[in-house]
DNA sequence: TATTGTTATACTCTATAACTATA
DNA sequence: TATAGTTATAGAGTATAACAATA
């Protein structure tokens, strides 16, 4: 049922793991100067552009509408968000950050060490390059 | 204490976010058709190549020592890994795969969709332009 | 009846601190 | 004393199932 693959692939399949895992060292860390962990970090950056209903987050993070209830919990502890009730449908909730969530959120985009470290080694034409490159096979 | 990142930046930032997002899924998928969890076969990947005391293990995964104890502990419940005294040293254990363990790492890495889906999209050439930016950016 | 959000439960991963057995 | 591994503990994320309120 496996397929062997070429090498180039598993050399770039590899490189893409490492850029992963230190994606994640990043971006764990720059949430965790702001108290949040990953997964808060994340809600808190979807909910920083609109209000959103719990079952609409679940569906971006691609996980149980049941999990959604304690990350929002958390975020609302801190401040960070409120749920706000929907008049048009009395079942949903809509959560939305809070302005210190919003502030909080562009923070965090700006501080994202990685986007300047390793991306600073490459020249403007080149990220252009890997820009495209990429586009193409998330698409 | 922030700074603002060019557009250029941005979007490859967003992107690099996308394809650790997409990377994930396939990748948790892969192991869960080996009743595994990520962390497990990250480990199991590791021991695959050669045997490794716990501590290394600790120190590749980037997390606490006491952390792997449990992760081999499961590994070592599926007749995937097992721990072997060291002679030299022996407060040292060894994790090493088993026979099956071994199987397992490499079927799970042949099976790896997103190598091929997404890379495929690219030319041979461009893979390896790709390849060239990524270790640039790695160092 | 179906849907939204929550609660209850169980498992895994995580860090911290204390313990053991070696060195 | 110091190091390797474990255990104990607590917090967070995850899936599953059952539930209340609303549609």
């Amino acid at each position: 049922m496996t397929r062997r693959m070429d090498p180039l692939t598993a050399e770039v399949l590899d490189l893409i793991g490492t850029v992963v895992a230190r994606y994640h060292q990043e971006y764990d860390a720059a949430a965790a100067v702001h108290h949040l962990t990953g997964a808060q970090a994340r809600v808190l950056a979807l909910l920083a552009t609109d209000p959103l209903p719990m079952r609409k987050i679940a569906e971006r993070l691609k996980c149980e509408p049941s999990n959604v209830t304690g990350i929002v919990d958390r975020l609302e502890a801190q401040g960070l968000a409120e749920r706000r009730n929907n008049p048009a449908d009395r079942r949903v909730k809509l959560a939305a950050a809070t302005d210190r969530g919003r502030a909080t959120a562009e923070q965090l985009r700006d501080s994202l060490e990685f986007a300047r470290e390793p991306l600073a080694a490459l020249s403007e034409g080149e990220r252009g390059v890997l820009r495209d490159l990429l586009a193409r096979m998330v698409r």
